[in-house]
DNA sequence: ACCTGAACACCGTTCAAGT
DNA sequence: ACCTGAACACCGTTCAAGT
């Protein structure tokens, strides 16, 4: 019994990520993996579903490659650090990142990513029953910003541009969650008040 | 010579819009296409250069479905319906909305589109030549949001929950849009005043 | 238990041939 | 001028067979 296996899951989603990388999502065929952790494309059978297993396994990837921000800046710096990370990562697998936008974001990965936004989010005073639908509307707006950058809608526009552009965006959304914050404090000090 | 044509353009793009509407895009096959227009897969290569020139098709073919917005609201209504439609076209055209995010925004068709928003904002008071990056920012926000709800990964909320999000979306754009505005107006009446 | 060879249905695309 | 038949290289996937 030829026991020890010569791949697994892991090295299959390495080698799907980095052709992805390097040539394109229609690059990324059972043949090239296979061929790439030098094997036959039917061995990949015992490890992987199929192909759409393989697509999933991509996305989760990158999810897992988010880092937990630090907890010791304040909030805001840590929502602005994590939005450069999520566009940097964009960049680094411009043609994976757009499936992240299409995917239910309930996987345990993408739990604990949204986990340290809840807490930046919390921290910055916003009420807690609205912060879940905060940090979608925050996180859609950066997703969005990021696929459109790295998939070429923004393609005639000069690099400086768009940096400006995200700056903007980050201060967008600031000022959305200062006033979600202000809000909360607000009800706090004067539960059920209506101005005349 | 049999001259009279069967099939054109239009009609391929008719056919491949109907089967991703119904099937999804994986099912926009060439042969499908060519089934439903009732001729032989070959023969589509004399009206499209190749596959992916369908795939540009659709989504050309969604641009133009875009209606301008009537000139005679005020700007905040126009861009809220606005908004709606493009919403409501994601719902009818699930599978090939995404692409929208993902292709320049520079087709003849696209600028059509844009036409409208820019002149909402100038009249909304935004600086002219702060128009173009705001409009960036906002259709993003609005085309990242319709892809999420769309393409699955807002699938475990309810769909009153996501009206309601929509909702604040744009509350948060027209916040934005309007300390543009604000922002314009000041530097109008005081040109290069700081306080001390 | 893991990998391979052979095989199947299905892709996109071409080119020469028909009308 | 437009469509078709035959053909090609390439997909994903299966299953029985090898070690």
């Amino acid at each position: 019994m030829g026991r020890t296996a010569r791949i697994d899951r892991d090295m299959i989603l390495d080698a799907a990520l980095a052709i992805a990388d390097q040539h394109g999502l229609e690059a990324v065929t059972m043949a090239a993996i296979a061929n790439r952790v030098g094997v036959t494309p039917m061995a990949l059978y015992r490890h992987v579903a199929n192909k759409m297993a393989v697509l999933d396994g991509l996305v989760e990837r990158l999810l897992t490659e988010f880092p937990s921000p630090a907890s010791d800046a304040p909030w805001a710096e840590r929502l602005g650090s994590l939005a450069g990370e999520i566009r940097a990562m964009a960049c680094r697998h411009p043609d994976v990142f757009p499936l992240l936008l299409q995917r239910p974001a309930i996987t345990p990965e993408a739990l604990h990513v949204r986990g340290g936004i809840y807490r930046a989010l919390e921290e910055a005073g916003v009420d807690p029953e609205r912060v879940a639908r905060t940090e979608r509307l925050i996180s859609t707006a950066i997703l969005g910003f990021a696929t459109s950058e790295v998939s070429g809608r923004f393609s005639h526009h000069p690099p400086a541009e768009l940096d400006a552009d995200f700056e903007r965006l980050l201060e967008m959304l600031g000022q959305f969650i200062e006033s979600e914050a202000n809000a909360a404090g607000v009800r706090d000090r004067q539960p059920v008040s209506q101005p005349t």
